[in-house]
DNA sequence: TTTCATTGTGTTGATATGACACAATGAATA
DNA sequence: TATTCATTGTGTCATATCAACACAATGAAA
């Protein structure tokens, strides 16, 4: 894959690297002190903040480029990437980010320029373990952090759009899609995983019938070790089967009809 | 949007009015005589049948795309079209279906010429009236014809994958949206939307339970009148509530968590 | 030693689901 | 005209699932 030396580099062979018309907007979500966060970035002398987004390659898979994407600004690589929707209106495109940030940094773009035109988007989403994540600024932005799904910035174009549908997608697979792999430690209480669940649907669970349910998925071996040191009773930890985990990944997790 | 004159004057011009490297394929779905049947198309001078499909306007909607598309092969309006998957291996256009169509029409598409180039697919999927349906050829086939599910021809490129994740989807979707409005008759029996769900599902369902389920999603209108004419008991009529029908498409019909 | 928030493990009643039975209908048949 | 019979309408029953709730066990903090 080719290297840009600059921005204006960026701008003048881009088009030569990159499918026109395409680009990959990823929703990172990550999980910290009962919060559910979104990873963003703040583009320079931009107002509003932006999903972490970028290009396909010519060569390039798509969901490659989403991994790509995601490894850029988390540095973490073989996470879980859902396809979950193509934002494909022409007027999304009017105010985009490239034609007003490179405006705003003195640069126009030229006529018939590939960044000029209009973008079609496809979201990916990921889950990936807070803990883990260095964020990762790229050239065109000043910032790249954590916010509260709850408390979030004014976002450029549609991506507040975007978000809102990634996470509406993630609370309905979470019916269907076994959830936590990434976003938790290797070992981790039933606690802990109720309150990733609550967190993500944003709605107080039943401790007790929370157990029974996620238990009966069958994803879930219950381990000799208690964690220590805590307040209160040590409760027990578990970690994931990861076979049963994958083959409920592909399979799903209810019955159907 | 543009008239073209030709196949050639497709190709020549294609590349001014179409969105490059995005294309669309829908899989229309249609139920006849209890089978499943989508439409496809047989590419003239082309090994195999193929999904409808097309390209996007530069200043067209992805969305009004696929209804473009379902409008030309079908003549039908207004009908529900889901996306479902988006296409992406860089490889599915090494064979693509242009190269190799113009190729065996006597046409070598130029190097760098808007057709000749990678292509993603973004699929969308409809649930269409049967009988209201006279399939359209255009001008690069010479059929267009409904298929059983179960009787499907050898298809190109990678539509056989599309068809399967199209199918995939709709199963799925079943169980968390209402399906049948664009598909049967005004008026219609239990016994013929049960039909429906186990054709859709290839599977046989009880009689009994699946009448309880049904009414219990609140989106039928049971009318007075009964089914005249039929050998044996004179079933009753139904029709969909079509206020509680698309709040359901809306909101769903589980209740998740 | 006591306190107390938290965890482990139940129970109960309501609801949904799968398997199944029987009477009613009405065109086809004798 | 009476009988047949595939099909429809409407149930029941046993079981599984789900929401709501109670109580004992734990172990750090007071």
């Amino acid at each position: 894959m080719p290297e840009f030396k600059s921005i204006k580099d960026y701008l003048e062979r881009g088009g030569k690297h990159f499918m026109p018309g395409v680009s990959i907007d990823c929703v990172i979500f990550g999980f910290h002190t009962n919060l559910l966060k979104v990873l963003l970035l703040k583009p320079k002398k931009v107002e509003g903040w932006a999903l972490p987004g970028g290009f396909v390659y010519n060569e390039e898979h798509i969901d490659n480029s989403a991994q790509r994407i995601l490894c850029e600004r988390t540095g973490l690589h073989d996470i879980f990437l859902g396809q979950f929707y193509v934002f494909g209106s022409p007027l999304r495109s009017e105010k985009s980010l490239s034609v007003e940030a490179f405006k705003k940094a003195g640069i126009d773009i030229p006529k018939g320029n590939w960044l000029g035109g209009r973008f079609i988007s496809i979201g990916y989403y990921a889950l990936v373990d807070f803990e883990n994540v260095i964020p990762a600024i790229d050239r065109i932005s000043e910032a790249c952090e954590w916010w509260d799904i709850h408390r979030l910035p004014a976002l450029i174009m549609d991506h507040g759009e975007i978000l809102q549908k990634a996470l509406m997608t993630l609370r309905t697979h979470l019916s269907y899609q076994p959830v936590g792999y990434n976003l938790l430690p290797q070992k981790f209480t039933m606690p802990e995983l109720q309150k990733l669940y609550e967190t993500i649907l944003d709605e107080k669970l039943d401790r007790r019938n929370f157990q029974r349910k996620i238990l009966s998925y069958g994803i879930l071996k219950k381990l000799k070790e208690q964690r220590k040191g805590v307040a209160h009773k040590a409760p027990f930890l578990y970690s994931f089967d990861l076979r049963k985990y994958h083959r409920a990944l592909k399979e799903g997790l209810q019955n159907g009809w």
